[in-house]
DNA sequence: GTCTATAGTGTGATAGAC
DNA sequence: GTCTATCACACTATAGAC
């Protein structure tokens, strides 16, 4: 078993990874990518540069790994998610989701937006496809309260174009030791999100 | 008089210098503020490298300049902006002001957001203090409303901090042959912010 | 898996001719 | 005001010892 095994000096593979991945994000979301050296995110780590590429074959890759890891969990948590069926109620979820979601989140959540054009273009599509397919989530939700005469929304697509970069933008803001908690944020832009869709 | 002088030959520092803004401002919007060099930027104006230094002392000077640049006419824009006494009137105003005056300045918007972290401490502050004054002339409204019991919104703060993002999240997808017209996108959001606000 | 050393390229900024 | 040429340095990525 791999915990009884005698583990070679200078072996920590299992370590090194998350912590590569760890500061790689957060230097990168205070300094932005072209401006992190592999340099710098090897010092943050504690090995020389040339450790890193055990574990990504380029700069370029180790940002890709970055923003689809934010979508895989953006997605796989809203999947994980326990929805009610009604739309009104399901909103609600889904500004609770969002908010809590980004909360411990919110370097992940900046570098998503921000670094998407330093990707390739086939990369780029494929992180626009994740994107797209998460807002459809909302969509869904309007859709289905909009034909239930629940909301009084008009436009569906631009709604959902609203509410979510006003949701995002809770996390440029938050900090633990603020005026708001979470719950009370959470509270406010559910009243904030309701207005936009009884427009 | 200026027009009737003999010109030098090579001497186009009232041509070029808003040439190197305007390349900069593309040039960084698309690729980042580090990623883009200061030979880059020559190229697209058509000089060599060396003569951008007759126009910024440094690189980061000429981020800096064009981060000011956007928040002066941000600010001188609104202030002669004609603005109704009544509440809803003039935030109505306020969402008008803000979508018109973004729509063609998407790239300056995008990196005043972006590229803050690109910049000194003393630099950030200047420019933190002039975006804090133009959130309070929205505060100023929701505060007037408010207390005239025209809007139903508990934390005026809060408010203006979510009403932003969303208004800024139009200049993210806005293409002027898109399905909606500039007018259209103000009526909608004018729906929205009322929503928000009276919440 | 990590280290040291290095190849090869690009960078910001300056000096001096014109 | 613009050019050419260049300095000094930083960068990504690789090779090979351990």
């Amino acid at each position: 078993m791999m915990s009884l095994m005698a583990r070679k000096q200078g072996s920590h593979s299992d370590i090194t990874g998350p912590k590569v991945q760890a500061a790689a994000l957060r230097l990168i979301a205070q300094n932005g990518f072209a401006a992190v050296s592999m340099r710098q995110i090897a010092a943050e780590v504690g090995v020389q540069a040339g450790a890193l590429y055990n574990y990504t074959p380029d700069k370029q890759s180790l940002l890709l790994a970055l923003l689809q890891a934010h979508m895989d969990e953006l997605l796989n948590g809203w999947n994980d998610w326990d929805v009610p069926d009604a739309p009104e109620a399901a909103l609600r979820s889904f500004v609770n989701f969002h908010i809590t979601h980004h909360y411990d989140r919110q370097d992940s959540l900046f570098i998503s937006y921000m670094e998407l054009r330093n990707l390739t273009p086939e990369n780029f599509k494929i992180l626009e496809v994740q994107r797209r397919e998460y807002e459809s989530q909302l969509e869904g939700i309007l859709t289905r309260g909009r034909d239930a005469g629940v909301f009084g929304l008009q436009d569906v697509r631009l709604g959902a174009m609203a509410i979510i970069p006003m949701l995002n933008g809770v996390s440029q803001w938050f900090r633990d030791d603020g005026r708001l908690s979470i719950e009370q944020i959470c509270d406010q832009y559910w009243a904030f999100v309701k207005g936009v869709v009884n427009g």
